[in-house]
DNA sequence: TACATTTGCAACCATTCGGTTTCGCAAAGT
DNA sequence: ACTTTGCGAAACCGAATGGTTGCAAATGTA
């Protein structure tokens, strides 16, 4: 079963888990109160979340708490790179455009 | 069936597809030709990337091309903008942190 | 010790997903 | 007119997904 940070943000819930333990620490049960659904459904989003490295867990006492690991969300932001290039350059051309207009 | 954009990049082989055609546009079949699968199975990812405006088509007779929507891209980059934001703090964090023991 | 809390995990279920096969239609070639 | 080519859509299938329920283990408390 192959995890990757893609399929992982696929889900809105995953995606809302992410955001709501960016800033802070939080147990499932924590988790689960901010949502419309069971600590355990919560649990396999975090276990899936925890797979691919996207979210870590720290132990204390019967609680665990699960932090966002925010560096791993850099390989998205490498993903989109390659597009940002495209899209700056068709910008630039709109600017020439723009500019010869202008000139013109 | 909603479709967001999410969703559509979780799958490896659009995101295939959507490096294949970012740069040029092409037909189902041509696109098929780069990956091992069916036409029918591309023409179903480009459903679905069309569906979520990822992807837009054009006809040419009797064949169709497909380009890169690259704009819509930004929806990622936006989501990952968020992070940014933590992660250049914690960046800045820890260059305080080695400043000050240069200092001491 | 006895009991409650917090949690992970396995089993199960309905739904969705990705792929293949088949079909029908329209455009282009012969 | 007939065949070939390019395409989308529908039907079907095995696998994966997201959710629920039930249970066991570990920790904290009376």
């Amino acid at each position: 079963m192959r995890r990757d940070i893609f399929q992982a943000i696929a889900d809105p819930t995953r995606r809302a888990i992410i955001t709501l333990i960016a800033l802070q620490a939080m147990t499932p049960n924590a988790i689960a109160e901010n949502f419309n659904t069971t600590r355990q459904s919560v649990s396999k989003h975090l276990r899936i979340l925890t797979e691919c490295e996207l979210v870590k867990q720290e132990q204390q006492g019967r609680e665990i708490y699960y932090s966002l690991e925010v560096e791993k969300i850099k390989e998205v932001d490498q993903w989109v790179n390659q597009f940002r290039k495209i899209w700056e350059t068709r910008f630039n051309q709109l600017d020439d455009v723009l500019s010869t207009l202008k000139k013109g």
